[in-house]
DNA sequence: CCAAAAGTGTTTCCTTTACACCCATGC
DNA sequence: GCATGGGTGTAAAGGAAACACTTTTGG
């Protein structure tokens, strides 16, 4: 029983929409899981941090602006990222200044530098994701929300993915990818099952050692590994995920 | 470094954006999973089929605005259906007559009565997705994309949450919620386990039974069961999806 | 030699799978 | 009784978790 025979609505007839797009970039920073925040310099929610983000330009297919955001915002192209749309946010009473659909995006990047406030550009900073999920800040809109989405589908993306290893550099470590793990989960895995699953894993090659690894200090000398293929075919689980684990090791 | 100090883009300046929701509504019919589609009675895409949508109202919330949709279509309210959005689509080239972004929704819809062609209204039709999928039918704009992405989250999310009993009417047997999934996977499941799965899932509860099975013909009477809770949340899985399975049972 | 991290083996436990079998009803 | 679908039992296979143990390096 398709619907009623309304009268042609008309979207020209009504006030102008804008659509936006509002990205969380997460980095792993100190063992911390981080997103990029911005400090708002106008009305309203001025002084608030926000995740960036801007409006969609005419020519522009959403994910070329959710691109251009990341670029723009932290200088990453998208081949050094992993961006995927969330999903799009509308309330009526969103932005008080006019109609405001946001198409939200997350990004996974590697080491990210801290902005360290580059001076009369807005004020940007890497902040641990904990400081927002226990409300020590308030973020503008409803940035809140989209953030906890955002965080939701990261880490449930990186039980069947190998969407983890975007946070680390081309070549990475085993556990340097754990400790990618552990700080986005906050838990702790054991070392030998984490390092088995990513052996088996079809999403993982060992690379041709040349460069040895970066940061390496005692121990035995790890293997590098990169990404084979794409990473959203969803292969066994590199570790399962749990409430935080006691930690039962020295 | 955040970004460039660009000039102020002012989306006023440029050529209007029209927000829609089109929505993939499923149900299931003659053991066999279906999509409604509309026939498009103008240009462009004259005469092919479509998902139905519609504009975003000022003052709706996209949920809201998808809720309408689902009930102007198939006279079906949000109680009686679930409804999520999936995500939103926006190339500039979708629409040849002005920059359109479309938020899409599915929905899983008990029993839907075929529309038989009421007349002057728009043409409206229950079609096997596998009509869809196997490219015998072609949709209008990038509906075929959308439904391939609808159809994957649908079967996805069966698989660990209790959606499936949404195309069940509010009570139900175990067997005619194991041809749902059945009908949605096109795979056969092996009842007896099946029928464990649903008993020790914190998700349905067992119905006093005071109605009886409808349609029941032969063999012992089934139980009655409901949805307890929200089924968002994601359970023990009820079955696991794999490829068509060999039926090997008489 | 020792410390520390990389990497492997092994046992235990739990879940899934296949399928045999019993139960309750209509005819 | 017997056909039919509802519902339970169970043994075998597979995978995950815990943890002991070996390997490879620096000092």
């Amino acid at each position: 029983m398709p619907g009623s025979p309304l009268p042609a609505y008309n979207p020209r007839d009504y006030p102008p929409v804008a659509v936006t797009v509002d990205m969380a970039v997460f980095t792993i920073h100190d063992d911390t899981l981080r997103v990029l925040l911005v400090e708002r310099g106008e009305e309203p929610f001025k002084g608030a941090w926000a995740l960036p983000g801007g409006f969609v330009r005419p020519d522009e297919d959403l994910n070329a602006a959710a691109a251009r955001e990341l670029r723009e915002e932290t200088g990453v192209t998208e081949e050094d990222a992993y961006l995927e749309q969330l999903r799009s946010y509308g309330s009526p009473q969103r932005d008080p200044r006019m109609r405001v659909i946001t198409v939200a995006y997350w990004a996974a990047c590697p080491n990210l530098a801290p902005p360290t406030g580059g001076g009369d550009a807005a004020r940007a900073d890497l902040v641990p994701v904990s400081r927002v999920e226990d409300l020590s800040i308030d973020l503008a809109f409803d940035h809140t929300e989209i953030l906890g989405d955002a965080l939701e589908r990261l880490r449930s993306k990186m039980e069947y993915t190998a969407v983890g290893a975007r946070f680390c550099r081309p070549r990475f470590t085993i556990s340097e990818l754990r400790r990618v793990y552990e700080a986005a989960w906050n838990t702790t895995l054991d070392p030998g099952n984490f390092q088995r699953n990513v052996r088996r894993s079809s999403s993982f090659k060992k690379a041709r050692s040349g460069d040895p690894p970066r940061g390496h200090r005692v121990g035995r000398p790890a293997s590098l590994w990169s990404i084979r293929g794409e990473l959203s075919s969803p292969g066994r689980p590199l570790a399962t995920r749990r409430g935080p684990r006691a930690k039962n090791r020295g």
